[in-house]
DNA sequence: TTAGGACGTTAATCTAGATCAATATTTCTA
DNA sequence: TAGAAATATTGATCTAGATTAACGTCCTAA
C-alpha cells in the first residue's frame, strides 16, 4: 500500500474513524462539527449519530430513540491507554463505541494478560457485568476514542417501556453469545494460519459495517494484543501475518493492512473445515 | 469408587438427575410422582420445580410464576442421541434443562464436529439463536433428558410485563457472556492439564449447585465430547485423567469421577497464572 | 535531534500435544 | 448372550507453534 493510498483513505469522507489527531484544523472546523463530523463531538445524539442504523437505536422510532437520548451520557473522549473500567469494579453502565477502539483483557497473577476482545464503533461494551453486578475484564482505549455510556439501570427501565428496545437489547446479548461460540471454536481447532485470516477478515466485516473500506485498514491494536485474543505468541503472528503477504493474499505494513486476496483468506478456514 | 459407593449414591434423595433407567418401578412408583420425585414427571409445574431456584423462576414472586407457568412448554422426555433443535434451524425457543444434560456442538465441512457447550438442570440452551433467528448450533441430550421449552416471542411479550423476568433474563444472558470469555480465556491460554482441571471444577461447582455432590458424579459426555470442548484431543484428555489419578487428585473409573483432592486442582489453574 | 523504550521481525531450537497405531473395555443390539 | 460397534487407554513418533535470542524500526519526550 502506497503512502499516497493511505493518505488518500484518510482524506475521504469515510475517514471518521481515525485518531482526531489526523483530522486537520479541528477545532476550527466548525461546519463538520455541526454536520457531525467529528467523530468525538460531545454533542452528537442517538437522532442525529451516524451509528444508529447499527447501534442501540436500532428498530427505534423517533420518539423513542429521543428516550434513549436522555439517558445516554456522553463523556469527555478517552486517551489511548485510558480505561472505561476495570476488573472488579462495580457493575453501572453498558458502553456504546462512538469512534476509535477499545480492548478487554484480563490479567494472571504472573503478569501476563489476555485479551477477550476488541471493540469498534457502534459496538457494546460491559455485558459481561450485568449478572455479577461487576465488571470481568478490564477495558481501555487503543487509540483516541469516545463512548457513549448507558447506565444500566436506566437502560432496563427504558427497556420495560420500550417492547423495541427490550427486543433489540436481547438480540444484541444474543449475538455476543454467539459470536463468543464462534471463537471457541476457532480456538479449539483452528491452526495459528486459520486463526488469524479469521481475524482479518472479522474486522474486515466490522469496518465495512460502519461504512469504511472492507480491504484496507488499520490495526489498533498490537500484534502483542492479536495474539493474546488469538491464543498465539507475538512472533506466530508476526510470522503468519508475513506468510500470508509472501502468498500475495495480504499487505502488511506495520498497522497498514491491504486484504489483496479476500477470497483466498476464506478459503484458509474453509478447506479446513 | 466402589461399586458400593456409587450405588448408595444412586439410591439417596439427590440422585433425582440420574438416567430414568436407574430409578427402579418407575411407573408404578406413584408417590414419588406426586411428590416431584421423578425427574421426567411432565406435571410438575414451575412452581413446584425443585429448581425454581437457579431456573428462570429465580426472583419472581409466586404469582409471577404462575403466569411463567402459562407458557412453559414440558415435552416428552427425550432420549440419548435425540436433538432439541439443528443448525440453522429456524429460533422459536429458549429451554431449561429439567433433569439430564445435553451438548451443543457444530460440524465441520471435512466431518469434524466440535464441542461449544455443556448443559445441566436448570441451565438454559438456545440463547445463540435469538438474534439471527436461526439456532446456530446443534444441541442433542447425552443421556435420558427432560426440558422445559420457552417460547422466545412470549418470554419476551411476560418480560416486557414483569420488570423481575426482564431484568433476570438479561441477567442469565450477562452471565452467558461472562462464562464464555472465561471459555476463551482457558482456550487462549492454558495447558491441557489446565483445561482438564478446570472442566472438572466447574461441572463440580455446576453439580453442587444443584444438590448433587461436588466431589463425586458420572460424566454424562464421552471424552471425545470433552476433547473437542477443551480444544484437545480424546488421546491427551484420556492421558490427563490418568496423570490426575496417578497424582492422587482425582479417582476416575469411566464415567465415574471422584474429586479426591479439589484444592490441588485449583493449585494446578492458580499456578499457572 | 536524539536517546530510550515500545513494538515488530526473523532465525534456531525445543516441547506439549497431535497423530498414528494397537489394544482394551464397555455398551448396544440382535 | 454373543458379536459388533462405540468408547477408552496406552505407547511411539511427529510437528505446529512456543521459546529463546538477536536485531530492526518506530515513536515520543527531553
Amino acid at each position: 500500500m502506497s503512502a499516497d493510498a493511505v493518505n488518500k483513505a484518510n482524506k475521504s469522507e469515510k475517514s471518521y474513524l481515525k485518531s482526531v489527531d489526523e483530522i486537520p484544523n479541528l477545532a476550527s472546523n466548525l461546519a463538520d462539527i455541526v454536520q457531525n463530523k467529528c467523530p468525538h463531538n460531545p454533542n452528537v445524539t442517538c437522532s442525529n449519530c451516524r451509528l444508529n442504523e447499527l447501534c442501540l437505536p436500532i428498530a427505534l422510532n423517533n420518539s423513542e430513540i429521543s428516550q434513549l437520548d436522555e439517558i445516554v451520557e456522553r463523556n469527555r473522549p478517552y486517551k489511548k491507554g485510558d480505561h472505561l473500567y476495570r476488573q472488579k469494579d462495580d457493575f453501572e453502565s453498558v458502553y456504546a463505541v462512538r469512534s476509535g477502539s477499545f480492548k478487554s483483557y484480563v490479567l494472571s497473577a504472573g503478569g501476563g494478560s489476555r485479551v477477550t476482545g476488541f471493540y469498534l464503533p457502534g459496538e457494546i461494551i460491559g455485558m459481561e457485568g450485568i449478572a455479577s453486578k461487576n465488571y470481568a475484564n478490564s477495558t481501555q482505549a487503543l487509540e483516541h476514542s469516545s463512548i457513549c455510556e448507558i447506565p444500566f439501570t436506566q437502560l432496563e427501565k427504558l427497556s420495560h417501556q420500550l417492547p423495541n428496545l427490550q427486543h433489540h437489547f436481547f438480540a444484541i446479548m444474543g449475538n455476543e453469545i454467539a459470536k463468543d461460540q464462534q471463537v471457541h471454536t476457532l480456538l479449539s481447532s483452528y491452526t495459528a494460519e486459520e486463526r488469524t485470516a479469521s481475524f482479518l477478515l472479522g474486522l474486515s466485516s466490522r469496518y465495512a459495517r460502519v461504512g469504511l473500506s472492507p480491504t484496507r485498514f488499520l490495526l489498533p491494536m498490537t500484534r502483542s494484543d492479536i495474539g493474546e485474543y488469538l491464543g498465539l505468541t507475538v512472533e506466530t503472528v508476526s510470522r503468519i501475518l508475513t506468510a500470508l503477504q509472501r502468498k500475495g493474499f495480504i499487505e502488511v505494513n506495520n498497522r497498514e493492512i491491504e486484504l489483496l486476496d479476500p477470497a483466498a483468506l476464506r478459503n484458509i478456514i474453509s478447506d479446513s473445515e
